[in-house]
DNA sequence: CGACACATGTAACACGTTACATGATTTG
DNA sequence: CAAATCATGTAACGTGTTACATGTGTCG
């Protein structure tokens, strides 16, 4: 394929979630056939494109991509769950209200995604409706996960006394 | 805060999860000074501590972090939901395969955690028992994800024709 | 004609991350 | 004494991301 047309497959695969600057394809393509994972026809054809293809190393990696899950450990921290804890855990800041207006948040995001959902249910090649629907079924889990803080936080009471462990720094209330 | 005792609060908050490399403190304070955020007493004190503090615009910044809530738009994009999507869009992978190998490993994590919270349900302190809590509602939302999109493949069947927009690409299979 | 989509590319920044260097202090 | 922990820092890399430059073709 050539980069543009990545970038359109990546689009349509992916729903408008996560807009794909052209410019980046190309970054990308250059990297990867700097290191030997696709190889590009130098030369543009009649029409001005060039067409990458994978390499074997790169048919390699791509299939161990596809073969191998992605494990917990590479995930990405969630800044959602430190922005909680951290919300516990400093003086000064109302931990119970961040709670309340990511949950805010979160349903309204909930509601436009399943409006969404409605509206393209039909006409959508599956891969975006899987997409869409992943993101619904994180927003609710996400959902279920601030009630159960909420009730957590309700239960045993404000932040414990920060655990400063070498020496205690001198504390200042936040905002 | 010096910055041992923040990698310290760091892992405190939120168990073994997420490792941090000592040294990233020590370059994120660096361009936090930089950009005005926190000030540091330039010389150690006697124990050898460099202690930071936030400036107005530090505490500002943070104000603004806690009442803000994380978007989805802000979101990382999600390997597993674009792994999944290209599995279904690209020829001569097995979505199946795919999706079952990712499923087992969910289980097997999902297991881990919940041993692991088991383990350290009295002891440990709230933050780090919400953050694991969180993880758990993750691998279970994602559990179901999987199983939903197990029924919506079996109901429709293979990779519908890839939708190689301008031009057609020559299709090659992978693997 | 002017605007817009198609198509390629580059320069540059910021950030996460790591590997490494250095020294003081503690402890088995 | 040797090993581990505490404590600070730096050089360097890779990648995600953007803003910009450039040109062609199409269409109202």
């Amino acid at each position: 394929m050539y980069g543009y047309q990545l970038r359109h497959e990546f689009e349509a695969s992916t729903g408008a979630t996560w807009p794909l600057n052209v410019g980046q394809v190309y970054t990308t393509l250059a990297r990867l056939e700097r290191d030997g994972l696709v190889a590009g026809d130098g030369e543009p054809d009649g029409d001005g494109r060039v067409t990458y293809r994978l390499t074997d190393a790169g048919h390699a990696d791509v299939a161990r991509w596809f073969t191998t899950p992605v494990t917990r450990e590479r995930r990405q921290r969630d800044e959602l769950a430190i922005k909680i804890a951290m919300a516990l855990t400093t003086p000064g800041v109302d931990a119970h209200a961040v709670v309340q207006t990511q949950r805010t948040a979160t349903l309204r995001s909930l509601q436009d995604l399943t409006r969404l959902k409605a509206s393209a249910d039909d006409v959508a090649d599956q891969a975006w409706l899987l997409v869409l629907e992943s993101m619904i079924f994180q927003a609710e889990a996400e959902v279920r996960w601030l009630d159960h803080c909420e009730t957590r936080m309700t239960a045993a009471p404000g932040p414990a006394a920060p655990a400063s462990v070498p020496a205690p720094a001198t504390e200042e209330a936040l905002s």
